[in-house]
DNA sequence: ATTATATATAAATAATTATTCATATGTAAA
DNA sequence: TTTACATATGAATAATTATTTATATATAAT
């Protein structure tokens, strides 16, 4: 039994796909193929996706029939998820950096 | 003007140092050369980690003297710290990767 | 003005992470 | 008991990101 980390959770959360796939699992519980179908993504990415995921505790997953359900580890995540969407919202800032510089 | 993104957020807090010096940052103000002594890290690569956490709007920094002063570019960043490693401490799991299935 | 101090930057390399593609596995249906 | 379907895995490659080293810049002190 172990314990997640917050570094191990902000890599979790920093790729572009696995945080859509988390997102996702927030509203609902998903069927590897529903997934699939709704991002559009190749199958076989989703599943190292999710792989990466399960393995370092975000989500859990079971079987059902021929389909693999995949959920959030923990509702925990849905309030990460809304506080740093809620940040985000709330900085603003002018970017210093050379390429952003040339355009003012 | 720009908007931080929650994925941007993710990214910039996905690496261990930039983590670190977000953490020493959400407890007071400091200079680069406090930063580059508390962490023991070479001053060109604390450098480079604060660039880019500046130029992705999660510090802001100003001159003193000599100095220059990083701190963090809003509060609700320490709330984003706080909620993370509450939901990390939250979650118990036991991995299922091969390596882990191994130690078993 | 010259020197010291603090910090930043650039270029090169090293390391990590993501993606693709081919194939394997496990369950269910015919 | 073969065929189809859903998902997983492994190996190769591609892409991104981190680190190092050397050097530049800006302010302050002499």
């Amino acid at each position: 039994m172990e314990k997640i980390t917050d570094l191990n959770i902000y890599k979790m959360l920093s790729d572009e796909l696995r945080l859509k796939i988390l997102k996702m699992l927030s509203v609902k519980n998903m069927a590897v193929g529903e997934i699939v179908e709704k991002t559009g993504i190749d199958q076989p990415l989703i599943s190292h996706k999710l792989k990466e995921l399960r393995e370092n505790g975000l989500t859990v997953s079971y079987r059902s029939g021929k389909n693999i359900i995949y959920s959030l580890a923990s509702d925990s995540l849905k309030e990460v998820i809304s506080v740093v969407e809620a940040a985000g919202s709330k900085i603003d800032y002018v970017c210093n950096c050379v390429e952003c510089k040339e355009n003012d």
